[in-house]
RNA sequence: CGGGGAGUAGCGCAGUCUGGUAGCGCAUCUGCUUUGGGAGCAGAAUGUCGCAGGUUCAAAUCCUGUCUCCCCGACCA
């Protein structure tokens, strides 16, 4: 393709509405344009790197033995009242209706369609399992759409829908799909991980997210530095730990006064305590009832273990106003040891096991302006209930080995979720087993964020100048810079371009009239793995090659340049970056 | 929904406090010169100042309402 000739629009500023690095690149580089709110058109350079992700997943995906399917995004409201979940989902589910006022909705997510249509032509367990995956434009009215692709409300989302016979089959169902994963984030070029995840409102048992990492990610994962584990610190338990003695030096718990000291810190400064050696309260509204997690004071509660630890369906921060009238306790002085006849039934409380272990506490007294001090857990909280409530941090031992545990930063580009019988069962999808008896099929779901990727890829591949895509997913592998229209740059140029095509490269031949300035700068904007630059050197026969992962430049006679380069990045394309280490 | 911010030329912004009929940079078009990291000179085109009311002789500017967008939090591929 020439330049010339092609529709790249690239802008020397980013729009102010972009502050994400991927957001701005994508844009100012011509690959999205906004057109409403989380909702974004793709020009042809969004188009063909899109493309090439959808073309890798669907290669894998049926490599894996599913099939590809095209469901309706339109879907009606009665799929998803039997389901229930058109109750259940919030104001994300955008619902319209027709001109005849029935009900309908966008889909954000499929399993009502898929079950239907399953339901209604598999019938014999001669038929299973079966996999099917479609690519699709998904609609969910976020709440705040955010940073560009990364977060939009319309986006474009592969999802897989397993069916099988039984829990067995159902797990490798599962298993498969993990493998083909690992092998489309592997194809993409992408350094990701796969962790164990919480599985949210979508239900099931079992559930890994597929990571890409990258600094400015929203997700917090930890790994083992030692074993393969990895996972999502809403998701990470916390390994057992032994607890010291109890020490009997200590006296008995007593109140001190702490006038306005309600927080960790300031109250850390009134008794020069440090916050690990602190019992902090995390006031909640559980069900719409007052409840209250312990942990110590220098950790983060985990609101979905807190959320398991009390067998609730809603959990929210509860407010100290709502939380002080409800309970008769004053936030900011809360603690576990009740006074007496107090009424226990007004509010529940669970605490952390790390509170357990803690030999010396500090802790809210119940009573405006005081906190206790000398509280042993073990010995004075004796009918507290435990649970693991804490966020997993860096440092934290392994839950699975010896090994400790690493943090990271990423960004969920990939679910895979075993499901169960949630969906089949609200919507009887049944099949005839050997014994002709009617059985609930077991399902897995499987999505992964297309136009996800592509903010992530370059969220973990770009620098000052623009992006460094890989070559997997590069709208076009090599650009032919030419600088210059006289001869003989402008015959090298051209030829180059030719056999560069020959050889089998995506090439795009800058033959714009403009400036030697703008068109490296564009080409780094854009992100071009390979550079080929026709410039003064070009009547000797030597050209300059710049790649643009590793930032490399060097000098290279042109003849058999087309050969080595389309060998390099045929290789490359098999999801690696390129160095000049890869050219020979 | 809570908190913060912004809507003025395609993009980035100034002008708003203190009302007087709209400007700068980039981009665009023409011409000449330039040509290895976003050129120079000369000229040109481009705006219902988000929208609707109101105040006023006069509104981008003041008042009221409204819409949209962005950022932080609760939700998620």
């Amino acid at each position: 393709m020439r330049a010339s000739q092609l529709h790249l629009p690239t802008l020397r500023e980013a729009p102010k509405d972009a502050e994400t690095v991927s957001h701005q690149y994508l844009v100012r580089a011509g690959f999205i344009r906004r057109v409403a709110a989380g909702i974004y058109s793709f020009l042809p350079l969004g188009v063909r790197s899109m493309e090439k992700v959808k073309r890798i997943v669907r290669d894998e995906m049926d490599k894996a033995g599913a099939q590809e399917v095209f469901l309706p995004s339109m879907v009606p409201a009665e799929l998803w009242q039997e389901s229930g979940r058109w109750q259940q989902y919030g104001p994300e589910l955008l619902r319209v209706k027709d001109r005849k006022q029935a009900d309908y909705c966008i889909g954000p997510t499929h399993e009502e369609v898929i079950v239907d249509l399953v339901r209604k032509d598999v019938r014999s367990y001669k038929q299973l399992p079966i996999n099917l995956y479609q690519i699709q434009t998904k609609f969910r009215d976020e709440i705040r759409p955010r940073a560009g692709l990364m977060r939009g409300r319309e986006f474009i989302m592969k999802d897989a829908y397993s069916f099988d016979a039984d829990q067995a089959g159902a797990h490798k169902s599962y298993k498969r799909m993990y493998e083909a994963y690992n092998a489309i984030f592997t194809r993409l070029g992408l350094r990701f991980r796969p962790v164990e995840a919480d599985t949210g409102n979508i239900g099931g048992s079992m559930s890994h997210e597929f990571q890409v990492l990258a600094d400015s990610g929203e997700d917090a994962i930890v790994a083992c530095d030692h074993c393969d584990f990895a996972a999502n610190v809403e998701k990470a338990p916390i390994a057992d730990q032994a607890f010291a003695a109890l020490d009997a030096s200590v006296g008995a718990a007593r109140a001190v006064e702490t006038p306005g000291a309600k927080s960790i810190e300031q109250v850390c400064k009134v008794l020069n305590c440090k916050p690990e050696a602190m019992i902090k309260a995390i006031l909640y509204m559980v069900d719409d009832a007052p409840a209250v997690a312990f942990v110590r004071g220098d950790r983060e509660a985990n609101e979905i273990k807190v959320k398991q630890a009390l067998g609730a369906k809603a959990i929210f921060l509860a407010e100290a106003e709502w939380f002080a009238k409800a309970t008769g306790l004053p936030p900011g002085y809360l603690g576990p040891l009740l006074a007496a006849g107090y009424d226990a039934g007004k509010v529940r409380f669970v605490a952390d096991f790390e509170i357990k272990g803690m030999v010396h506490a500090v802790c809210g007294a119940n009573e405006k302006q005081q906190h206790l001090v000398d509280v042993v857990p073990a010995r004075d909280l004796a009918n507290l209930a435990y649970a693991d409530l804490r966020m997993a941090v860096a440092g934290d031992s392994c839950p699975r080995c010896s090994g400790k545990l690493q943090s990271f930063k990423g960004i969920e580009v990939g679910h895979v979720f075993y499901l169960g019988q949630k969906y089949s069962k609200a919507m009887s999808a049944t099949y005839l087993d050997e014994q002709g008896k009617e059985q609930v099929f077991e399902m897995g779901c499987y999505g992964i964020g297309i136009t996800r990727i592509l903010s992530a890829a370059i969220e973990q591949n770009h620098d000052g100048r623009g992006i460094r895509w890989p070559v997997a997913i590069a709208p076009w592998e090599c650009a032919v810079l030419g600088l210059g229209s006289e001869s003989p740059i402008s015959e090298t140029a051209a030829n180059l371009y030719r056999d560069l095509q020959s050889a089998g490269v995506e090439v795009v031949f800058d033959d714009r009239d403009e400036r030697p300035g703008i068109k490296f700068a564009d080409a780094d904007l854009i992100g071009y793995p390979v550079q080929v630059i026709v410039g003064k050197r070009a009547a000797e026969g030597i050209v300059e090659l710049k790649l643009r992962h590793t930032g490399e430049k060097l000098e290279l006679p042109v003849a058999g340049l087309a050969g080595r380069l389309g060998r390099a990045i045929a290789a490359a394309r098999a999801g690696a970056t390129l160095g000049s280490a890869d050219l020979n």
